[in-house]
DNA sequence: ACCTGTGAAAGCCTTCACAGCA
DNA sequence: TGCTGTGAAGGCTTTCACAGGT
């Protein structure tokens, strides 16, 4: 389910600050969803929580961590180390999430050999020519791949990646990957999301108009 | 609906290879989704095709651009110019939209005055104080505004941005905000998303041990 | 002959409401 | 009494299938 990650980390927060149970109805309230819903989501996992008193917050919080797998380590290799690549591959929300970023692949001969910093402790790594994507991607046996590439470079990156045994595709490039039904894809395009505040301003603007 | 900004992307590069009408059943696989749910989205908008031909590649468009509200221009204000607010700022994708950010904002006293690339134009823009947020939205007159703080940031920068007459937000922090209903909220969680396709990575591998 | 537009059916997700247990 | 777990109801989205134009 696409929630568990906001109820993974809403959990995190609350163990955080020594709580230790938690009701259906502050988690949700925290999480921005309902207690019904919630209680659904979280009875999909099985029965961890008890009746008259609430969830071990603790407990629930490692459930949801087994159920997503984050209890082990998954190397991403990164493919385009553009504004957004880099943005990526500094970002610190990976490392204490279970991802580790292992492999930066650029097309561009002038970033090719640079090190760059990933994550939030220090650590760099070298950004490799795009030749040796199939090398560094069954080096580092990287089952997830992040996509940051020009449009028209994100096809053929996305048909690599998957022969080298890549599984699961990332996409920030606004076109639509196509490939074996048992590659999973997601796509995140942020044009796509002002686009869409963008036409709810514009409906609001309507009925502004209508009004007056 | 959330798929308009698919199609407009899909006809835009239709159009630009001069193609004149195209059929549900084309537009459909080109976007990614099945032929009866692009002609049930696209009847929403009014009956813009031809029984027995197809639709008008460059009449849709400029249908979906309108019901997208990208005839008109939009001004954004970004807030947090770190590694990521610095990748929007310069991602091309958002001018030729409709886009136009106007606005950049960062509490780091150190970024505070520098001039950055925004576009793909060349236009520098420059970064203002947190201090400032309220006079810089109000001058360029924003409706839109993306947060790309820090999670602990993020809330305040929100309600900064709302009482400044900011009606939609698209929020790049890994925190639930919570607004008046009248504001219309947007989540991209990078770490979420990976989440995810580590969730199904790990299915994955639970089915095959169940096979082995 | 061909392709759109759309009612009807099916499926999925959310909400309600309450039984059941601490 | 209080809160979870869950059938049942309701609403929304997708798919089916075909009538209706060109």
């Amino acid at each position: 389910m696409a929630r568990l990650p906001i109820y993974h980390r809403v959990l995190s927060q609350i163990t955080e600050r020594g709580i230790i149970t938690v009701s259906s109805e502050e988690l949700a309230a925290a999480s921005g969803v309902s207690s019904a819903k919630l209680r659904k989501d979280l009875s999909f996992l099985g029965s961890y929580g008890t009746r008259g008193v609430g969830y071990d917050a603790a407990y629930l919080l490692y459930q949801i961590q087994r159920e997503l797998g984050l209890t082990q380590d998954w190397p991403v290799v990164i493919v385009g180390v553009g504004n957004l690549g880099h943005a990526l591959a500094n970002y610190g929300g990976f490392a204490n999430r279970g991802f580790r970023v292992v492999g930066l692949i650029d097309a561009d001969p002038a970033l090719v050999g640079e090190t760059i910093t990933v994550g939030r402790d220090g650590q760099t790594l070298m950004i490799h020519s795009l030749d040796d994507l199939e090398k560094i991607v069954t080096e580092v046996d990287a089952l997830i791949g992040v996509i940051a590439t020009p449009a028209a470079a994100a096809q053929d990156v996305c048909d690599r990646l998957v022969d080298c045994g890549v599984t699961s595709i990332l996409n920030f490039a606004p076109v639509v990957l196509t490939t074996s039904s048992a590659v999973h894809v997601r796509k995140v395009d942020l044009a796509t999301e002002l686009q869409i505040l963008a036409f709810h301003e514009q409906r609001r603007g309507d009925a502004h108009e209508v009004i007056v």
